[in-house]
DNA sequence: CGACGGCTTGACGCTAATCAATATACGTGG
DNA sequence: CCACGTATATTGATTAGCGTCAAGCCGTCG
């Protein structure tokens, strides 16, 4: 059973709101463009941030489980820049802003943790950007998995037992990878007894190697 | 002469703060590890970010000149994860924490204006993620240019003549490339006409032409 | 049942990395 | 001041790694 994401910031069970939203599978909590109205905490569920940029290419800057926030990316301008879609059905808490703001004002360990909230979204860019930039494609599927393992560890479900809810696809998005390359690193791994892979299916066998595999250029 | 950075927020000449501090080129304003004690403006000179991960692996995250807000990655953690360096004699304003956190419970304004600040942030992180993640390296280069061109025409200077206050190596890094590959690229551009480039000084010839580079493969 | 979407695997090609040589500017100390 | 060593940049030759194109498999849904 899925576990309460751990409860990270006031946020998640604050009087700020009882509103909820619930999302099927592929459906948007919001699209890049929309303007900005509200914070959301994952309740249930996954999601995937996507970018777009003027030309029109698409990419996932993101993915979000339970008790993650969302759409912080519109604070600053008023507007989302990046798009959340559900990739299970899913449910949010809904904080609409107006109604933040004036519990801020009231309680200022909330704001506290809304720079926290902040913050932690800078860090864990520079954690991408450092990925996306330094990284060979096997090092970088490795730090995905890891970083994977570890979050899902964190909200009590197995950190070497787990079902992927993004495609191949979307991983390589993620990673700035193609999707066959993210098959092929997939196999490579299963070959050297590192994963075992089905699919969506993924055990990790010797964390380790894995470990290992992300710093080594081998 | 270099202008005063256009003032974004209330922070650049708050009464928050009065103190200053001088760098070196090279010196270091906070280094990755670091606590986190304060907030800082560029007055003068030009900064560059650097993460570092546990493999001991160095990337430039990020630019910064006049007006720029140093240090809002320590802001979650208590600790910078990424080191700022001068690359060239520089003035920042400091705004130590203490003083900004008492400033804004009495200033709702400026609490907005940091919140503001560390959005920005996280939509510049995920420009950078798009760039690594989706564009080739002609076309990194030409958006890394046409970037460097805006925000010093925002700042009073040329838009298409300057001097790049980093090197190759340091763009590559940026731009996920190796520095012959930066340097290649500077001379394909200037053969096709679309810069001249004499070292770390270039003049941007055919605006248009580098706009076209960062959407087409070509 | 057939069509379609997601995954795997193979063959080939191209882009950017690597390795290497040379050139130029800069700072340092004799 | 010049000589030297060092940092930075350019350019060439070669290679490796990932992308592209293509085919086939499996499971699902209409």
């Amino acid at each position: 059973m899925p576990a309460l994401g751990e409860c990270r910031t006031q946020f998640e069970d604050s009087q700020v709101s009882g509103l909820r939203r619930r999302l099927k599978r592929g459906q948007a909590l919001f699209r890049a463009g929309d303007p900005f109205s509200a914070l959301y905490t994952v309740r249930q569920g996954f999601f995937k941030t996507c970018i777009v940029d003027d030309a029109g290419r698409e990419q996932v800057s993101g993915f979000y489980m339970a008790g993650d926030t969302l759409g912080l990316d519109g604070l600053g301008m008023g507007n989302h820049d990046v798009a959340a879609v559900a990739l299970e059905d899913s449910e949010v808490r809904v904080l609409p802003f107006s109604m933040l703001e004036r519990a801020m004002r009231e309680n200022a360990s909330l704001l506290r943790d809304l720079n926290a909230e902040l913050a932690r979204e800078i860090a864990r860019g520079q954690g991408v950007m450092m990925l996306l930039g330094s990284l060979a494609s096997a090092e970088r599927l490795a730090s995905f998995l890891i970083g994977l393992s570890q979050r899902l560890v964190a909200r009590g479900y197995s950190p070497s037992d787990f079902h992927l809810r993004m495609s191949r696809e979307e991983i390589g998005s993620y990673l700035g990878l193609k999707l066959e390359t993210v098959s092929r690193l997939f196999s490579s791994f299963a070959r050297e007894g590192v994963l075992e892979v089905d699919k969506r299916h993924v055990r990790i066998v010797d964390v380790r190697k894995l470990e290992r595999r992300v710093r080594s250029p081998a």
